[in-house]
DNA sequence: GCCATTCTGTACCAATTGGTTCAGTATTTC
DNA sequence: GAAATACTGAACCAATTGGTACAGAATGGC
């Protein structure tokens, strides 16, 4: 009956995403979206509804993508390793271009804060399963014996976290490799996780 | 001759730079700025130029207010002692409210890396100085023998400004002083300063 | 071919953006 | 009181904001 092919969502959601990520939400305007996603105004309004809610479904993709990425880490290694794993693989092992763009959720909750709480929020609450994530996989490596259990494991992950933030703030100002790695070697040998 | 009242333009500077710390630069519009100066538009631009280079000054009040705040504790207190004093200064001995703020020059980096790069520079050459006073710092106290002289001084002063921006995206998310006062702990401890 | 459907492009909307101009009103010194 | 200065408030500007509406072209199944 009809015409079939829908542009592809995803693709277009992504293409939203980095561009997000990159900006913010309130430097970055529908043209520039509509431009991005390659789609034209009124198939952005058939398939999303406002900026905002695109905005949201992006933070969450990200979330989503990234809680996976470490869900993955987790199970193949072992707890301590997972910190440096993380840093590496969302800082050096990606382009400088894209080391500089940090993480889309610290970058909200840094532009939105005062802005608007709900989307400051939801960024928020993504970045509360990721350090629960950590968390987890710190108990249960003190319980099997592989790690130092003096510590405790929501403090510690609470601890990874603010490191990981910080770094998220170093790249936005110099994403070069040379300076971030330094910086990711002191941060594990601080946190006693650097073997 | 003349009417002599200029109104306060220190004051009227102050109250433009607390809205730019709250709400970042691209929220902030000039309606807004207005209201919070208590002056009117054409007052506005007869004593400054533009949004833009209002907010360039702001920044510069900002980081060096920052900084002179730093150098009279570093006049008075071993170097040791200046992370935790401007981590508490900062973060604990003041309002939840403004705690929340977090940092002027952390937020516009994070804001503005991908959309005003000289902005972004300027925020980022700010927060330099105040990693530079904080390496100088330690390495006189390392020459005096009161720091331990292991560790490379521009590397401590690297990871207290990491672990700072850390602080400051967590304050952002969360400034209740319960929840602040332990990662504070946390952080000096594994910076070894906490004593 | 026919019709339903989904896209594109453009025109349009009201509201807001940053910025300019100017008439009028205070306030000050003489 | 007169002249000089510094303010206020509102009108105005072009450009841009997010969002809507609609005509027409492209694409499908029948």
């Amino acid at each position: 009956m009809a015409r079939s092919p829908e542009f592809d969502r995803g693709k277009a959601l992504e293409a939203a995403m980095k561009l997000f990520w990159a900006r913010g939400y309130t430097a970055t305007s529908l043209p520039d979206l509509l431009q991005a996603m390659g789609i034209a105004r009124s198939s952005f309004y058939a398939s999303f509804s406002t900026k905002r809610e695109l905005f949201m479904e992006c933070l969450e993709l990200f979330g989503e993508r990234t809680l996976a990425m470490l869900e993955e880490d987790a199970g193949k290694l072992p707890a301590a390793a997972l910190p440096r794993a993380f840093y590496e693989a969302t800082l050096l092992d990606v382009s400088p271009r894209r080391a500089s763009q940090g993480c889309m959720m610290v970058n909200t909750v840094l532009e939105l804060a005062d802005v608007d709480p709900e989307l400051n929020q939801l960024a928020a609450q993504r970045l509360s399963a990721i350090e629960n994530l950590f968390a987890l996989a710190f108990e249960n490596a003190q319980r099997r014996g592989e790690l130092d259990g003096t510590q405790d494991p929501k403090e510690l992950a609470s601890l990874v976290m603010t490191i990981n933030f910080g770094l998220r703030v170093q790249c936005r100002q110099n994403p070069s490799r040379q300076s971030l790695k330094p910086l990711i070697e002191n941060s594990l040998s601080l946190l006693g996780l650097a073997a």
